[in-house]
DNA sequence: GATATCATAGATTCATTTTATCTTTTATAA
DNA sequence: TTATAAAAGATAAAATGAATCTATGATATC
């Protein structure tokens, strides 16, 4: 039960991408990889995953690469994170006892508060609020 | 990022020993493991996270087994969950960039707000509410 | 149109964690 | 003292996570 570092690498790029943002100017996924000391490959694969769910746009051929979409500010910490870790619920029972199951409802109401909290903070503000992004 | 097996192992048998409770009548783990269709061997080692946080309460010896400790209404599902998955936060990041974390920050009250909501529903809440308690 | 550049996809490897069982040891009520 | 039952240990299969390498496909630019 922890975040994957996919999470990890995915919150920090897009963080990056966020605050070197020019838009129609695509950084390389070297760059983004050598910021945090990861595998080119490794971090594309995570990219992808972005890719397809629009959080990110990617340009093939020279001078390609990634960058964000015109909408960026309005992406959550919960898009992102649901990218990567996918967006099934976090406490499955393989029985399904149905509606009335009280154990679920009690996971899933939880699970529910903290994707609130998660859908209501967006990468813009954490570039408002403070200029804390480190390196 | 899915809740352990584990941790379903125990709510379950936490609420089945709630709704089983005479005190001082200890169930086998035998019981408890024909219920949920596991081995006892490997539920007793979830039964004995639950003893270490003092969750229930373990009595050896012919007739012995596991029963609830007598203030067990007030056990919540956070504490049932933090003795299987641990209380170590869930998004940890190895680079330790000190206070100013924006990102930490972030998924930690994210965190948090989960947590307030399992730490306010018991598993007593379950039976007063509702006789929904299969099998 | 050829080429250098860059993302995508696939295959594969390595490590860690989960899940689970069996065996031995320790405790204790009767 | 003996039958019973939890606790601990050792081990193992399985699943997932983390990461790299090697193609393959797309595209600006020359
Ligand atoms: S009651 Fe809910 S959690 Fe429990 S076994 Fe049935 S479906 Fe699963
Ligand atoms: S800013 Fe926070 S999350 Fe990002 S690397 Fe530093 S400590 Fe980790």
């Amino acid at each position: 039960m922890k975040f994957s570092k996919g999470t990890n690498y995915a919150l920090h790029t897009m963080l990056h991408l966020a605050v070197t943002s020019e838009v129609d100017k695509p950084v390389g996924v070297q760059q983004l990889a050598e910021q945090q000391s990861v595998s080119p490959t490794y971090l594309s694969k995570i990219l992808t995953k972005l890719v397809k769910e629009r959080l990110v746009v990617s340009a093939s051929g020279a001078h390609g690469g990634y960058s964000l979409p015109r909408e960026w500010e309005s992406i959550s910490f919960l898009d992102i994170i649901h990218a990567i870790e996918g967006k099934s619920s976090l406490f499955d029972c393989h029985f399904n006892h149905g509606e009335g199951c009280a154990i679920e409802q009690v996971m899933s109401t939880a699970e529910l508060k903290m994707e609130d909290e998660l859908r209501q903070t967006t990468i813009a503000d954490l570039i408002k609020n403070k200029e804390a992004v480190p390196k």
